[in-house]
RNA sequence: GCCCCCAUCGUCUAGUGGCCCAGGACAUUCGGUUCUCAGCCGAAGAACAGGGGUUCGACUCCCCUUGGGGGUACCA
């Protein structure tokens, strides 16, 4: 293949959070694109706003990235905020050739500026304003620090759109002058997107359609600097189901709104969830009445232990919400391509493999596209299930452990492999592997530590005159005096049990299973009690029926 | 306010002028299986946003309306 139709992708992803499923959508196709084409996937870290930027949120992007199996080819990771020479020795060409400028309005004076052309019913446009040099002084004074403007050719500039399959098209009454290089010194995304896709060699760019508009900025600039022009597509956006844009606002918005709840429910108040939180009382503050705010990944983390809210709650739209509830880094990635991707005809399941192979730019739909939980988990239910078929230990035990590195507080992280595989072999039909955790976890915990439902007591054992326990009574007797503890010898005690009594089995499983974990849900109840153990499953029994 | 994109069952979609009184999957409803929860098996209902064109013929092409979404930052 020559090298000028060599397929170069990338993802350039902004650390400032966790990767949300839009981002690896995003980060998928590309991927896809290059795996088919046999060319390259480049990671870039777009790390220019240094405000919201982190080193952790950093971290985290790598890790769900390298979780999903989405491998870039770059060994070395280009990190904007490292590149600031480059940006800034281009920008000096620029404005040496009078085609950037600096700008000297405050952010405060530009609000104003557009509230004042939106009262007018027009749009607002940045164009070049002159300055006196005895103004400029003035600013310098006041110790201003002006932001460089990219001096946009007014004219039409057009696209094509291999997605959208059509060609975009901006008036030159919409050129304007956007800013290349904020005051605090840093380029701007426009600016450094554009250096470094033509720097890195990009032949195609997948972004979210959010971007539309901004590539009339992009070609602009590539124009100015000679730069050959990547194909651009743009993809669907992804939407919650309320039809809003998906995105990690919504985690931001439900805690604020849980805040809310909670100050009210206490009578407490803004500071005093903040001092709990262990966090700045002004920013808390800011933030509660501010819908437009967001709190960074640490101090969410610190208000969400104060008003006690479970991370499991959250509506899960981050990449690591779904590893940690149990989901299949396969499952998601085949369900990811599916909103908004289709192979054509009817498939739906398919490997990564299988994806790679049928990928198609033209196989890309051009509307939006709502993220459906409930198909996700039937995806996931079908995969574990496939997994069961093709070997619980090759297969799903290490799916198993998996998830519990993201679920370090589990007690199962203490089992041993041949017990998780038990486990898991005992209760088919899971549709998440945290309901495996969440089922199993009462093996694992010592007998004094069950904690017995009282509706469960109440339903099972209390009901028509403590007819399940009595029946738990007499099952003790039969439980001890058998000579052998097997699921099929249990089964077949109890059965004898229930024909002479005539009862149906669910009579005797209900009152065993509440005695055993506490509840009314377990794996299948012979099995469990085989598994737990005969000593064990006394001691349980007794003590229940004391409670 | 201004600019832009989109439009098939509730949801994700198949469909590129006749193979479609529209197919699949999830969800829903109703049956069956089962010691609980799941799962599994079977069946059913459910859509081309509206109006104009073009054409012998329109879900498919064009226009308008309506609806949805995005952008409008010294965020990316």
């Amino acid at each position: 293949m020559a090298a000028s139709t060599q397929v170069i992708t990338r993802f350039a992803p902004s650390p400032t959070g966790y990767l949300h499923v839009g981002g690896a959508r995003t980060a998928l196709f590309s991927w896809l694109m290059a795996r088919h084409a046999g060319g390259n996937f480049l990671l870039r870290i777009e790390d220019t706003d240094i405000a919201r930027s982190t080193a952790e949120a950093c971290r985290q992007l790598i890790e769900d990235l390298k979780w999903l199996g989405l491998q870039w080819d770059n060994t070395q990771l280009v990190y904007q905020s490292k590149r600031q020479e480059i940006y800034n020795a281009i920008i000096a060409d620029l404005i040496g050739r009078d085609l950037a400028y600096e700008a000297w309005e405050t952010s405060e004076e530009l609000v104003v500026m557009r509230g004042l052309a939106e009262k007018k019913k027009q749009p607002f446009l940045y164009r070049r304003r002159s300055y006196s040099a005895d103004q400029v002084q003035q600013f310098k004074a006041q110790g201003r620090r002006p932001a460089i403007r990219f001096a946009m050719p007014v004219k039409e500039y057009r696209f094509g759109d291999v997605v959208l399959d059509k060609e975009l098209v901006l008036g030159p009454a919409e050129a304007q002058d956007f800013v290349i290089r904020k005051a605090d010194g840093m380029p701007t995304y426009h600016f450094a997107v554009v250096v470094d896709d033509s720097e890195m060699n990009i032949s195609h760019v997948l972004r979210g359609q959010e971007h539309l508009k901004n590539t009339f900025n992009h070609i602009a600039v590539q124009e100015a600097l000679g730069y050959r022009r990547p194909i651009y597509g743009h993809l669907p956006i992804i939407m919650n189901r309320d039809g809003s844009k998906m995105g990690k606002r919504d985690r931001d918005k439900h805690v604020r709104r849980r805040a809310h709840e909670y100050i009210k429910a206490h009578k407490s108040d803004a500071a005093a969830v903040a001092l709990a939180a262990g966090i700045d009382a002004g920013q808390f503050a800011a933030w509660i009445s501010d819908d437009k705010k967001q709190l960074d990944l640490g101090d969410q983390a610190a208000v969400m232990r104060a008003i006690r809210v479970d991370a499991r709650e959250l509506p899960e739209i981050l990449v690591h919400d779904f590893r940690r509830n149990g989901y299949l880094p396969d499952v998601l990635l085949n369900f990811l391509a599916l909103v908004g991707w289709s192979p054509g005809g009817d498939r739906e399941h398919l490997t990564c493999a299988e994806m790679v192979d049928l990928f198609s730019i033209e196989g890309i739909g051009k509307s939006n596209a709502q993220f459906d939980r409930e198909k996700l988990v039937s995806f996931n239910t079908d995969a574990l299930a496939r997994g069961y078929d093709e070997g619980v230990e090759s297969n799903l035990l290490p799916a198993l452990r998996d998830y519990l590195a993201a679920n370090p507080a589990s007690p199962l992280n203490d089992v041993a492999d041949s017990d998780l595989v038990r486990l898991l072999s005992m209760k088919k039909g899971i549709r998440t592997l945290a309901e495996i955790d969440q089922l199993g976890r009462f093996f694992f915990v010592e007998d004094e530590a069950i904690v017995y439902q009282p509706e469960a007591i109440e339903k099972v054992l209390r009901k028509s005159e403590q007819q399940g326990a009595n029946v738990l009574l007499d099952l003790l007797k039969v439980l001890e005096a058998l000579t052998e503890w097997t699921s099929t010898t249990i089964e077949i005690a109890m059965n004898d049990y229930c024909q002479q009594k005539t009862f149906g089995l669910g009579k005797v499983a209900q009152p065993l299973r509440v005695a055993i974990c506490g509840g009314t849900v377990s794996p299948p109840i012979f099995e469990s009690l085989e598994f737990l153990g005969r000593a064990r499953t006394l001691i349980r029994i007794r003590r229940c029926l004391e409670i």
